[in-house]
DNA sequence: AACAAAGTTTACCTAAAGTGAAACATTTGG
DNA sequence: CCAAATGTTTCACTTTAGGTAAACTTTGTT
């Protein structure tokens, strides 16, 4: 399954209504059809499927587990620079951004 | 043309080779391929092929002209959300992400 | 050349991301 | 059931995005 769209929302009003939850996705194609704060699902069912712990997954990005466990949880709304170095160097996996009209 | 991908790079480094260029890019696919820095090129192009001026868009969006013009010169580098919110609100369209491994 | 329109830069503020260590909670394996 | 491993939260701090107005520069038109 695909993670569904969701309307605008602030971060603020997203944390009220879905804190804790996550969605799942169906590989292996990972597409995202994003839309806001999803991301965090994303990162963490790519994760277990490659069998890797929050820690582990750290020391390839160069962090740390409380920083990977923040985004997976979409605490903090990360930069799209920061998925692409989880992407790239936890995963070896590439991030692609595409809009559709 | 697609906007190819680059090497990682911190936002400084980025600042110091990139400043001031633009990536070209063609439709109607503006597929991204996405890497670093490039969404801003994305942005300004589907801007000029919409016929629109920073602050038409910026209007639409609910910001001013000059917040338009450092995310396309990549000055100030957007948060997804904020990505979104120009395609969703400025141009009526979608932002997808994925994960290609 | 002169003027208008469009785009860029500067300056400045606030709120949130980025970051990590350590404490706490939860899950898993023996 | 206990210990170890894994994941979450808290606290604290620094950096940067988000946001705007105004000045300035570039581009386009007559």
């Amino acid at each position: 399954m695909k993670i569904e769209n969701n309307d605008l929302m602030t971060l603020e009003e997203f944390k009220v209504k879905n804190y804790g939850k996550r969605g799942t996705i169906e590989r292996d194609e990972l597409e995202a059809g994003y839309e806001n704060f999803k991301i965090g699902a994303l990162i963490h069912d790519t994760r277990i499927e490659m069998g890797m712990t929050q820690e582990q997954l750290a020391e390839k990005v160069g962090t740390t587990k409380s920083y990977i466990s923040k985004i997976e949880n979409n605490i903090k709304e990360a930069r799209i620079s920061t998925i692409q170095k989880i992407v790239k160097l936890g995963f070896g996996g590439q991030l692609e951004l595409s809009i559709k009209l």
